[in-house]
DNA sequence: CGAGTTTGACCCGCGC
DNA sequence: GCGCGGGTCAAACTCG
């Protein structure tokens, strides 16, 4: 490979994010803006709870166009992905349609995949990466052709038959922010826990052979996720400055950058509608409790 | 031993 | 029809 900044510590980040995270998100929904917006849901108010604030802030790009500054989310319209080949049993080329299915699981084929797929390009800052309560398993990482950098792809890895991917990438022009394509989206509850699959990842020593790190600048680790293998992260300095001292509330915002599902915003979406926020009658419903729970997991390990 | 990562190969959509 | 480029698979490997 060529780059080596590690991608996947990338998306499973565990902790972190400051409100001043950068992401810019824009969300449309087949050539729409989305509708999903939720008014009440904004930006605005100060959260009461420690860091509540932030942790909306993090998840408020993910309702759609939040206020929240500049996370910008694209969607592309979907349509269910077709079953095709699955894997290339080698054996059979792909010409007949006779395809068993994946062994992933996933009704999903490769054929058409690129045409149908739905979507959701977010652009957030590196520490914005940080923050996710589901489980990614890194499955494929590619160098794409007039960027410097790879592409890692991941899947969820929380529950096996969950479809949901992500696709993270560095921003070419800006090194520092990077693109995360979510597609599909989670078939299950965001993990209350992170379970086996997902705080195993283990880390590797930073003089791993196979990934060089950036050679140039000085590099620091969000060490802070034991989850993934977050040496991989590597991000300069500079960029960690921000993340500084979140040694105290990253578990509280260890939050998911990743697709949220519906039912994730259905709930926000309750909690926000009874005001919440500026209350503290915490719904039940929307669970901030695994929110926070999975980033203690998440950041404390299993 | 189980789970995640790495990495090369394979497959397929798309543009020419 | 061909080639390119992107997405996925799975074997091999690493780590706890």
């Amino acid at each position: 490979m060529a780059d080596d900044w590690d991608l996947h510590a990338v998306v499973r980040g565990c902790s972190a994010v400051s409100s001043s995270a950068t992401t810019s998100t824009t969300t449309v929904f087949s050539g729409g803006v989305s509708s999903h917006t939720n008014p009440t849901f904004t930006v605005g108010r100060q959260s009461n709870a420690v860091s509540f604030g932030e942790i909306r802030d993090l998840y408020t790009p993910f309702t759609q166009e939040s206020v929240v500054s500049s996370f910008s989310c694209l969607n592309y319209p979907e349509e269910p992905r077709k079953t095709k080949n699955q894997k290339r049993p080698l054996s059979l080329s792909a010409s007949s349609g006779s395809v068993t299915s994946k062994p992933t699981g996933s009704t999903t084929s490769r054929s058409k995949r690129r045409k149908i797929q739905h979507k959701k390009v977010c652009h957030v800052a590196a520490e914005a990466l940080n923050s996710d309560v589901w489980a990614w398993r890194k499955y494929g990482q590619k160098p794409i052709k007039g960027s410097p950098y790879p592409r890692g792809y991941y899947r969820c890895s929380t529950s096996k038959g969950c479809l949901a991917r992500k696709q993270v990438e560095r921003n070419r022009s800006d090194p520092k922010m990077f693109i995360v394509t979510y597609t599909a989206e989670h078939n299950h509850p965001a993990p209350t826990h992170r379970n086996s699959l997902a705080g195993s990842t283990r880390q590797k020593p930073s003089d791993q052979p196979m990934t060089t790190k950036s050679p140039t600048t000085t590099i620091a680790t969000y060490s802070s996720s034991p989850v993934t293998s977050a040496d991989e992260f590597v991000l300069p300095v500079e960029d960690l400055a921000v993340g500084e001292g979140l040694d105290g509330d990253e578990d509280l915002l260890s939050l998911s950058d990743t697709v949220v599902s519906d039912d994730f915003f259905d709930g926000l979406e309750e909690f926000a509608a009874g005001d919440s926020f500026s209350g503290n009658s915490a719904p039940a419903c929307f669970d901030l409790s695994w929110v926070v729970n999975s980033a203690a997991t998440t950041t404390g390990g299993i």
